[in-house]
DNA sequence: AGCACGCCGACT
DNA sequence: GTCGGCGTGCTC
């Protein structure tokens, strides 16, 4: 009997299992606490292990259980809550527990390696280099350049804020400290620094209204939806929620949509909070990337704002989580570990007791439905700050007129109108590249693509066949590869054939198209937006990035070109989606002086989700989609699991989908619905045939209770050996 | 995921 | 004769 404690950790690798260890020779168990990464021997080799916890016994044979090798922390890497919310997460989403942890650590971190020291690199001049007078260095303008910037602060500046100022300068640097005028520090933030806020502006009676609400529930978990139109004034409450959570010596995490951190949000913020704050997204370098994580970690920044991958950043005195435009899709991973950020949010402030406000325009109807169940308060702001006006909505029928590139003559003429008028106008297609489908007037030939159930789209700018599902590629055909005819016609329309069209007829205005393939280049996108800020651009082209977190004072017309897809799609979600876009893109029109409008077309003008949008607006239509949801059994009102299953072999899915749902019956779990197998809405991706089975109950919880011992079978069967397959609990998107 | 073991084809 | 293809099994 051996009354040494068992190690429990999770190791670096897709394993669902936990594994034990005996502590590492010489180390004093009672220097072990949970969220401490081990050095452990593991199969032949060695691995990275995070303790989770101590336990008196083990599962497994003591005589086959290893000593781990070496203990890689003197204290936790992360706080226990936050390890408990990673665990929790790997169990709700059945996730391997050792690619969860470690997928949330910095790179470095993930293999064992040392936090680094705090602060940034950065350099300073020495007492030589203070003592240089400039004007002897009429030769080296760069090194002077650089002796006065260093100058300005004798601290020292990192090398982010150097190359802001000097542009790539090493090389200069390197000759600084070799003359003994620079030398390289280590800059530490000063975390005792008090904040110096700025005054924020007077909340108009709503905003205070709101804020009150919010103060007076307390600091417990008390979560609330913000319900505030575009231009209402959400962001200013945030801060002041934030100003008092920073206060009473919390933290603070605020989460945006992945294209929602724009430089001005971050300096807004900044200003307004008068503090550092740490930012984390997917752009970061690996440096950055940790040095925010463990400002975040230590305490040393009390702010942190970041896309998805932030919600699992350990913050040890959090106090206030934010999730801005929480019905944004982008908080929800689609591969992998295929969590919901939004979702995990309510879940870490539930379970650390702190506040918690989901903010949108356009709430997703789950929020929705939390706040009418009571499980969130609901709090509107239903006036754009400064009394701007309601663009006024309209649709275009575009049954029965001809369209040039897409565009009605109705719609061509307004913005003409508004052009002459001196304004801006924004017209948005969700479809790049400059047209769908190219086809052959000759034998019916259509751009196929070879490896997907989808057609190739015809991008004119490289002159080539591109297929947006599987990143195929070919160069366009001079004649069709059926029949030699040289009548090939490009059918549809995407953004670069609009924007030809426009040119044609606009080409004086400057037109600025913003899509993925324009703003592929680093800093395009933002140049584009500076452009447009300064007037440079007067038609503004794009795809759904240009619905997003931008606003553009000067327009005052809106036209989105081609609504329908989001009227009849197999997708139940599609039209809330559709929804979300039309009032999104809305708010991007008008401002106070000048009120804008919004012009969609479509060929379905009746369709009576579209009318009820447009006539009572979004609260209506949520209300509206919510009923037919209930009626449905649909999400909100039932709660789904998809099994995602592809395949070279086209047999192979369906095989292993028959098994998994042979084992499913066997758990026979009482309220469970199996739908399927079926295949995927578009059957053949990238040349792999793709299944799915689709899980559906009333409540979670004889759907996790399934999961619990089923997804640990899938494994095991046969037929997974031949396919890949993956889960996804709640999922958004049904492709 | 790694990493090794294991049993069948074209080559120094 | 062997180098190496990737199927299969295991990791406390």
């Amino acid at each position: 009997m051996s009354s040494a404690p068992v190690l429990r950790l999770a190791i670096a690798a897709p394993l669902y299992r936990v594994f034990d260890y005996w502590a590492p020779p010489g180390v004093d168990t009672s220097a072990l606490k949970p969220g401490m990464r081990l050095r452990v021997p593991f199969g032949r080799g060695r691995r990275c292990g995070l303790l989770l916890e101590l336990g008196a016994g083990s599962g497994f044979p003591p005589e086959r259980i290893k000593p781990a090798l070496e203990l890689l922390d003197t204290e936790p890497l992360l706080p226990a809550a936050d390890l408990e919310l990673l665990r929790w997460a790997a169990g709700y989403y059945r996730h391997p527990i050792g690619e969860v942890i470690f997928g949330a650590l910095p790179g470095r971190l993930r293999q064992g390696a040392a936090p680094s020291a705090p602060g940034e690199p950065g350099w300073r001049l020495t007492a030589a280099g203070a003592a240089v007078d400039l004007g002897q260095l009429g030769r080296a303008p760069r090194q002077a350049q650089l002796l006065a910037e260093l100058g300005t602060r004798p601290a020292g500046l990192s090398r982010s804020e150097l190359g802001l100022r000097c542009g790539d300068c090493a090389g200069v640097l390197r000759s600084l400290r070799d003359k003994g005028w620079a030398e390289p520090v280590q800059l530490v933030s000063q975390p005792s620094m008090p904040p110096q806020p700025a005054a924020g502006p007077d909340l108009n009676p709503a905003q205070r209204e709101a804020l009150e609400q919010m103060l007076d529930d307390g600091d417990g978990f008390q979560p609330v939806l913000l319900d505030g139109v575009t231009g209402s004034g959400k962001t200013e409450v945030y801060l002041a929620l934030a100003e008092a959570s920073l206060t009473a010596g919390r933290q603070v995490l605020i989460l945006v949509p992945e294209i929602g951190l724009t430089p001005q949000l971050l300096r807004r913020i900044r200003r307004r909070l008068g503090l550092p704050i740490a930012l984390f997204h997917s752009g970061l370098s690996e440096g950055e990337r940790e040095r925010a994580w463990l400002d975040a970690a230590s305490g040393r920044r009390r702010v942190l704002v970041g896309t998805r991958s932030a919600v699992f950043t350990p913050l040890p005195d959090l106090g206030l989580v934010i999730v801005d435009e929480e019905h944004d899709l982008s908080f929800k991973q689609t591969e992998g570990f295929r969590y919901s950020a939004r979702d995990l949010a309510v879940i870490r402030a539930q379970r650390r007791g702190c506040r918690l406000v989901l903010g949108s325009a356009t709430p997703s109807l789950e929020s929705l439905r939390n706040a009418q169940a009571g499980r969130y308060r609901h709090l509107s702001l239903p006036q754009r700050a400064g009394g701007a006006a309601k663009p006024r909505v309209e649709l275009l029928d575009l049954r029965r007129v001809r369209p040039s590139a897409g565009l009605s003559p109705a719609l061509i003429e307004a913005i003409e109108q508004e052009l002459n008028a001196g304004n801006q106008v924004l017209l948005f297609l969700n479809r790049r590249g400059y047209a769908p489908v190219l086809t052959c007037d000759g034998c019916g030939w259509i751009s196929d693509c070879r490896r997907c159930d989808a057609h190739m789209t015809l991008h004119r700018s490289d002159q080539r066949l591109w297929c947006h599902h599987c990143g195929h590629n070919r160069p366009l055909p001079q004649a069709c590869p059926e029949c030699g005819d040289h009548r090939l016609q490009p059918l549809g329309q995407g953004t670069e054939r609009v924007e030809e069209f426009l040119q044609s007829r606009f080409g004086d205005q400057g037109i600025a198209r913003i899509d993925r393939d324009s703003t592929r280049r680093k800093g395009a996108l933002e140049r584009l937006l500076r452009e447009i800020r300064d007037g440079r651009h007067r038609l503004l082209l794009g795809t759904q990035m240009l619905a997003k977190g931008h606003h553009f004072p000067d327009v005052t017309l809106v036209g989105i070109l081609d609504i329908d897809q989001g009227l009849f799609s197999v997708d139940y979600r599609a039209s809330e989606r559709m929804a979300q876009l039309i009032v999104q893109v809305s708010g991007r029109a008008g401002r106070a002086e000048k009120p804008g409008r919004v012009l969609i077309q479509t060929r379905h003008p009746g369709h009576p989700l579209l009318q009820l949008l447009l006539t009572r607006g979004y609260p209506a239509f949520a209300e509206a989609a919510l009923a037919e949801r209930r009626e449905a059994r649909l999400p909100p009102f039932s709660h789904q699991a998809l099994l995602r299953v592809e395949a070279q072999d086209a047999a192979a899915p369906p095989a292993f989908l028959q098994a998994a749902l042979t084992a499913a019956q066997e758990l026979a779990a009482p309220q469970l619905e199996l739908l399927g197998p079926v295949p995927a809405p578009m059957e053949k991706r990238a040349g792999r045939t793709r299944y799915q089975l689709l899980l559906q109950a009333p409540t979670r919880e004889p759907l996790q209770r399934l999961l619990a011992t089923w997804v640990g079978r899938l494994a095991e069967l046969p037929e997974a050996r031949r396919v890949r397959w993956s889960l996804d609990v709640d999922p958004q998107e049904m492709y």
